[in-house]
DNA sequence: TTATTTGACTCAGAAATCTTACC
DNA sequence: GGGTAAGATTTCTGAGTCAAATA
């Protein structure tokens, strides 16, 4: 209650760390280490990852079919045809990448016998592997035992403590999808944890290594077949050590507001340089300082999708228009981001960026796969953010943005223009999510259905309207002007509800999670006596409980 | 050496699950 | 008042960034 959340205020500040403080559900004010830089923890114990329980095979009754002709496949091999049939009703299998890659992991797991009898993916049924499956949901609850870990003695929760079943790799635009994620066995996994407190493996297992190495906060490691990176099982969200980074992100992003004038200065001087490269890096520079773009570093060819980010964008993703005059300058980008999100924005830019860009664009010619900033990369530009303030990078700048974006959005919400605060809020959350590009696929489906209906009740109003016209005063214009009404009122709804769907384009949790200071939004909170509950939900609260214990009404980012 | 790879986080939208509103 | 669809929230895991190790 209250006294626990003093004593964690207290906590917190006898730690140095202002607002921060152990999260529930332990609130003790034990006197904490510090500890020097690089080292995070002195004891840590917790049980390792939960293990997916083993594959159970299909009842009897359920079947497989061939060309209409039931075939019994072996453990394996089935168990990759059920991660196949449970995603039946999923867009991808009707992806070619996605089957074909599927169908070459599938078909290793076959007995030889059988792999010479299947060798079409359209001749094969798994319908009724579907049908079982969906009615045989599995809803395990899981294992408390598992989600919490102990660091230097206090409890935590772990953000993913599960490790997950064999599936399909299912990355969007990815080249790998479809291919089979193969099972993780604790073999496979490295632990960390305190030298005298190494977790029970599962019985008749054995970790693949154990560590103790308390520079990393990870607990537990492996490597996951496609493709091919490190996972790790981490502290949840809520846990001090991921609040006290969090917190660290924002002073960072802080701090650069008192070197940003320096910078733009430093980029502006680069545009005119005689150096090719120090031009790119002040244009570069330029584009990730003013539109909030992500640094793009190389993306490995053929192991992921084709994306892009600043340093990484090409020739044909950037578009010169200059109007008659040439008074307007504008660019637009058209390229496909982080998870493969359109970016597709037109901005005005200033003069000597354009002329630049111009150059860089020509000396490419006609090719526009070139990359157009061939001098820079994100090492060159990180390098050289880190020689004018200590940690600053260019991610940094991100985030900036984003706060002082939010700021000033919240700031221009005045008591006469809120009338819903909470709506208020969405509006500027939305204008920092369109910043930073964070968008929400719409549901296909839903939407042309919804498109056709619009479509579909103008058509109706129009012939009623007609219909009116060339009425007469018969005894039903009445009637007949009830129907338009009716009509004009469901299209009206109609359009609110398109108008909702559109707006859920945009996806504004991104930009709430990880970027806007949460510091920002509990001072708004206070100031307009709004309960923090109705911006944040309870997950968000655990996560930003180090900014709400602060409680700071004058806070400015 | 410097370019590339690996390791460790940090951010991303979709899917799964829970809650509420509506008929 | 209960069944269900829509909406809100949480979980999940893929996809970035960036420093350090490695070749």
């Amino acid at each position: 209650g209250r006294t626990c959340l003093l004593l964690c205020l207290y906590g917190a500040w006898l730690n140095g760390v202002p607002g921060l403080s152990w999260a529930r559900p332990d609130c003790s004010v034990a006197e904490e280490p510090k500890y020097e830089d690089g080292i995070k923890w002195t004891s840590l114990r917790h049980n390792g990852p939960a293990f997916p329980p083993p594959y159970e095979r299909l009842p009897d009754n359920i079947k497989f079919y061939y060309n209409e002709e039931t075939v019994t496949l072996n453990s394996e091999a089935e168990e990759v045809a059920s991660l196949y049939a449970k995603m039946l009703d999923h867009a991808l299998t009707k992806d070619e990448t996605f089957c074909k890659n599927f169908f070459t992991d599938w078909k290793d797991t076959m007995s030889p016998e059988v792999k010479e009898v299947i060798t079409a993916l359209d001749q094969c049924d798994f319908r009724e592997m579907a049908a079982y499956y969906k009615r045989t949901k599995t809803n395990e609850k899981v294992q408390q035992e598992f989600g919490y870990f102990f660091l230097d003695g206090h409890k935590q929760r772990i953000g993913n403590y599960n490790i997950s079943p064999p599936s399909l790799f299912v990355g969007r635009n990815s080249p790998n999808r479809g291919k089979l994620k193969k099972k993780i066995l604790p073999e496979d996994v490295t632990i960390n944890c305190s030298e005298k407190e190494i977790p029970e493996p599962p019985p008749g297992h054995r970790w693949g290594q154990v560590q103790n190495n308390p520079a990393v906060i990870w607990l537990a490691s492996w490597k996951e077949s496609p493709p091919g990176k490190v996972k790790y099982m981490m502290p949840h969200a809520s846990s001090k050590l991921m609040g006290e980074k969090d917190w660290k992100k924002y002073e960072v992003a802080r701090s650069l507001k008192h070197h940003r004038d320096q910078i733009q200065e430093q980029y502006r001087k680069d545009w005119d340089s005689e150096d090719k490269s120090l031009r790119q890096r002040g244009v570069v520079l330029y584009l990730i300082d003013k539109f909030g773009f992500r640094v793009g570093n190389k993306t490995k060819e053929g192991m992921t999708a084709n994306t892009f980010g600043c340093c990484s964008l090409r020739v044909k993703h950037v578009t010169l228009h200059e109007d008659q005059k040439g008074e307007t300058k504008k660019v637009e980008f058209n390229f496909m981001g982080k998870s493969s999100v359109l970016y597709k924005k037109t901005v005005p830019v200033e003069e000597k960026v354009f002329r630049n860009l111009q150059q860089f664009k020509e000396e490419k010619g006609e090719r526009g796969e070139a990359d157009l900033f061939d001098q820079v990369n994100f090492q060159v530009l990180n390098m050289y953010l880190k020689d004018l303030k200590k940690g600053l990078t260019t991610k940094v700048f991100r985030t900036l943005n984003a706060c002082i974006t939010m700021e000033q959005q919240l700031k221009n919400l005045t008591d006469h223009h809120i009338k819903n605060k909470v709506s208020s809020f969405n509006e500027a959350n939305r204008k920092v999510a369109e910043l930073c590009n964070h968008q929400r696929t719409k549901t296909e489906l839903h939407w042309f259905e919804l498109q056709a209906q619009i479509a579909a009740s103008r058509d109706e109003l129009s012939l009623l309207k007609k219909k009116l016209e060339r009425a007469t005063q018969d005894s039903n214009t009445e009637e007949l002007k009830k129907d338009v009404k009716r009509k004009e009122d469901e299209l009206r709804k109609l359009d609110v509800k398109s108008r909702m769907e559109e707006n859920k384009q945009l996806n504004l949790n991104s930009s709430k999670l990880y970027y806007i200071d949460p510091r920002i939004i509990v001072a708004w909170c206070i100031k307009w006596g709004i309960p923090v509950e109705e911006i944040y939900t309870e997950a968000q609260r655990d996560k930003f409980a180090w900014a709400i214990h602060m409680n700071n009404e004058n806070f400015e980012f």
